[in-house]
DNA sequence: TGCCGCCTCTGACAAATGTCACCGCCGATC
DNA sequence: GATCGGCGGTGACATTTGTCAGAGGCGGCA
């Protein structure tokens, strides 16, 4: 039977979720089979729906749409996995095909190329845009350790030194070791570029903070 | 006659643009007559459709939803004007109010208010989350000067001292001077908490850049 | 076994950053 | 007419940041 292409769909912003899920409603060969807020929720509604595509946002609160791949992948072999993202970098396509995903598509795309893929996917196919293809390959793979990511990370919200230090209990002078090693190897000028390199690249982890920082007082 | 409500959706991303038409696609009394991917477009698409309401992001390229709202409220008075954004900050907000806006819609919100609104604005109500409007108001009125914006949003891409000095034309004690009290009006403890705190509360420009930084060598 | 990369740390140094006090010029407002 | 805020600037200063050259320890791999 090649019946309806149940899909299951995680995307964290309610209105673009419900949005999306109108658009496949339309299409009489797909059936959304579940929906889900985040990374976490994804995994558990594919072990219990076993929809034949997963459609991940990456951007997501608690667990990232890479991680969540990667667990569906492990826990529900006949689920093929699409990554729907805001940016297309080449680190998150590297990510996402070392994470099992079939399928790389970003946003900025016309809105009928959706149904497309999820019926490509379906037949088979691996459905990646050969410039974004083309980019991963060319930048190579993450150049970041672990260490050094974490610092840039902690650096990417204002921390001083001395924060970064104390929150991931390290010194201040490796900090400023790692900080600068990290500056060094995406050819950065300063933390700041540094930071915003690392993220154009994907090379940061692509989870959203569980609410804004808050500082609004 | 009150027939169907006529609606521009002003979207940067594709998909998503694609996605909500088929949403409000759904609905018996309301009709997309317009879509547009940036500011410019979306006021020259109000212009000709004179659509009841324009449903606008804010962060898009050429020129933003702020911006665009108010080129619409000017030169189509009959037509209201929702703001439907990622990140509901209070500056954003504001601006939104001053420029004309009578709805303000976060995109976390559950697909299903988002025709609500549409009908609610046809009504002649404003639609504007209560706590994001208390923040608007608690948080008061931006309180950076227009050059500190610049420096700021300058500053915000890994620009040294002198890289923001040449692009603005000024000297380099000057803008260490605005710096500085961009730093100290955000209550921020350097430049980057400066930048953070700015975009927090929705104090710098809703603008998108043409396309990523390129820096994918 | 040796080599390599990563992790952690120290100390010293130059350069960049942030602060402060102060200057004059303009335009708006009381 | 005076005051205030913004704009643009100078010079001096303390602090932070970024760089470099080391050091030892760990684990993997040839």
């Amino acid at each position: 039977m090649t019946g309806l292409i149940r899909v299951l769909l995680a995307e964290d912003q309610g209105m673009v979720r419900g949005a999306l899920a109108s658009l496949l409603g339309l299409e009489p060969d797909i059936e959304v089979v579940g929906e889900a807020g985040d990374g976490e929720e994804a995994v558990a509604v594919a072990v219990r729906e076993r929809p034949d595509i997963a459609l991940l946002d990456i951007e997501m609160p608690v667990m990232d749409g890479i991680a969540a791949a990667a667990g569906i992948r492990a826990r529900v072999p006949g689920c093929q996995v699409m990554i729907l993202t805001t940016f297309g970098r080449p680190g998150y396509l590297r990510a996402a095909m070392e994470a099992g995903a079939v399928a790389f598509l970003v946003k900025d795309s016309p809105a009928r190329e959706l149904a497309a893929a999820v019926r490509r996917v379906r037949a088979g196919e691996r459905v990646i845009d050969p410039g974004l293809a083309a980019a991963a390959l060319s930048a190579g793979p993450n150049p970041l350790s672990p260490r050094e990511r974490d610092v840039l990370v902690a650096a990417a919200d204002g921390a001083s030194i001395g924060d970064i230090a104390g929150r991931l209990h390290l010194s201040e002078g490796t900090v400023r070791n790692y900080l600068s090693s990290a500056i060094q190897k995406t050819h950065a000028r300063n933390r700041i570029e540094a930071v915003r390199r690392a993220q154009a690249h994907g090379w940061l982890p692509g989870r959203l903070p569980g609410r804004p920082d808050g500082g609004v007082t």
